[in-house]
DNA sequence: GCAAATAACGAACGTTCGTACTATTGTGTG
DNA sequence: CACACAATAGTACGAACGTTCGTTATTTGC
């Protein structure tokens, strides 16, 4: 019980970080055990079916966004504060070179399972809503903090800074422009300037 | 030489709507066969390998996006109504449900492949930096007219209306939100509010 | 309308896919 | 130390993959 669990959690490291460079449905369960040096077998002997190797994969990869880049934003004082760290760490997520090589798993698992109804698209779907939630509520506290006006539109915002990162990723993957992350930066100040309440300054 | 020619295409129509919804990678000779009720070989046959039905393909779906999106635009004034239509024309893209049902297949290809160098990547570069310089373009004519103001970063304006196509995809692919491109047109608004030049309206 | 050219076919190649069984190794506990 | 069982390896499977081959059908140019 203690080895299954660790090995397991090893596979779906190397899972993820080999998914993110060809996607849920590229990983294939022969390669990923070649990558570990380990047989196809024993490997799959960890998970009843490729599905269930898909979801647990997704499901790390949204651990690991959760921790990497929510759970430090939320140290942050409320109001703009914490809304510029959960931008600012999200993307450094979109940066991240090492155990994410191929980008963001979940834009990448979006794109490719938006058509495809199941399991896995309902995981991606409800960690989304998820995301937006929280980012939609991190905005209703900088209003409510009186750094927003309020008659800002939370789920628009949340809409707007989306696009933003959505942009960012696919400059920085795919054309390797080096200044998306600053473009970003710009974007989301003068997002916010546009929304900022008249009176207290933050 | 003429019937090739025109199987030929309808393979490529027949592939572009297969590849949007299950990639460029994901599509298979045989799948497609199947679709269009001929043999595996017979399809083969036309393009001496997959890497070559994969970019002709991509192609052919660049050539479509020339002509629904870019090209009508054209014939608006130029400046900010070539713009707006510009953008308009690139949401109804996204929206599609005929013949791309899995929505933008450039857009998947680039997800499909940022991290796999090769001559699929190469093409969608360059349509991409291509797709860029044009609205750059558009823009930096806006600023002439004097719709926009002169102090407009035609890049970064470019950037942040390409995150508002990006999210609209997203979220009306994947979370089924219809009130995306609704949501996508405020936002431009906003965006052109922010830029317009002070003395003359449009 | 005949001959040359092209297009489409069916079968088979070797490989890889996901999955199912069985055997062997390894680990933790009484 | 040995027993029980979890963890890994081994082997085999049917199907699908991209690709090649030789052959048949169908267009095309004269």
């Amino acid at each position: 019980m203690r080895k299954g669990e660790q090995t397991r959690t090893l596979i779906l490291n190397e899972a993820v970080a080999l998914a993110s460079q060809v996607g849920l449905e590229g990983l294939s369960i022969g390669s990923l055990a070649a990558r570990l040096a380990m047989s196809k077998s024993g490997l799959f002997a960890h998970f009843g079916s490729k599905e269930d190797l898909q979801l647990l994969t997704l499901k790390q990869a949204q651990t690991l966004f959760f921790e990497q880049v929510f759970s430090p934003a939320l140290k942050q004082a409320r109001g703009l504060p914490r809304l510029r760290a959960l931008f600012s760490n999200w993307l450094a997520w979109v940066k991240r070179n090492d155990d994410l090589a191929g980008g963001c798993l979940m834009l990448a698992a979006s794109v490719e399972y938006d058509d495809r109804p199941g399991a896995v698209r309902d995981l991606l779907v409800a960690g989304q809503r998820e995301l937006r939630g929280a980012v939609a509520k991190a905005i209703r506290l900088a209003i409510d903090e009186g750094h927003l006006e309020p008659h800002t539109d939370p789920w628009q915002l949340t809409f707007e800074m989306f696009g933003i990162v959505l942009a960012t990723h696919h400059d920085f993957r795919l054309l390797g422009d080096a200044r998306a992350p600053e473009r970003a930066g710009d974007a989301l100040e003068r997002l916010i300037e546009a929304h900022r309440a008249a009176a207290p300054r933050a």
